[in-house]
DNA sequence: TTGTTATGTATAAGAATCTTATGTATGTTT
DNA sequence: AAACATACATAAGATTCTTATACATAACAA
């Protein structure tokens, strides 16, 4: 990640749900599309990535597939049916998060 | 804290914040005035919170003051000046940090 | 051709933040 | 008398991240 430590945590969530997007992608393809939609504001680090895949790929919410393309290694995640279902949660989970995060910052607006 | 480990690292912001709508705060205030407003969703524990409040203290972005009421001490938090400074940079960057997150989980709608 | 940048994955050491458990102490309610 | 609320504190361990390093191929620039 980059900057703030407010990113710590909210890696696993972003992950997922760009995998529910895009169905499946591989783990540079997703630190350049964190970067391109953040425009350069959060950078993932491969040492954060590709631990947090591993561990979501032995927690059974990521399957992985291996291509080889140009003469390259690429390792293919997506979502496993129980990873579906753990996105949804952890969707929600974000949802609560930024509007109890926007309450307490924000105390004069309604939520 | 409670729940998803989305909260990790907001902590700081939030005891700043608090800080700097109260004026001066104690530490068994801020985990109720913080459950009170995210309706018991959030639940600070007193190992994150203490240890906290010293860091910061450490930091120099808080004051401390000890009262004494009803035969119970209390030890009240107050910004100093570095950390009210402080505090526009950390809600400057959970701002950011929420649109980005808005962005990511929320591709369609515009930021 | 040699160095740098981009693509692609990986791990290890250490830092930072948190959970869980425990400890101390007083006041209030059951 | 026991439980709960108020009030602060720390220590052990878990989790997540940063920083650094490593390997490998391809493209581009000096």
């Amino acid at each position: 990640m980059k900057n703030s430590q407010l990113y710590k945590g909210s890696l696993n969530t972003i992950i997922m749900k760009l995998l529910e997007e895009n169905g499946k992608m591989y783990g540079y393809e997703i630190t350049q599309k964190v970067k391109a939609i953040t425009q350069g504001e959060l950078n993932i680090t491969e040492g954060a990535l590709y631990p947090a895949l591993h561990k979501l790929e032995a927690e059974g919410l990521l399957d992985v597939e291996i291509e080889k393309v140009d003469n390259r290694m690429r390792k293919y995640y997506k979502l496993t049916e129980s990873g579906e279902k753990e996105t949804m949660n952890r969707l929600s989970e974000l949802e609560d998060f930024i509007r109890n995060m926007q309450s307490l910052v924000n105390p004069k607006l309604e939520f």
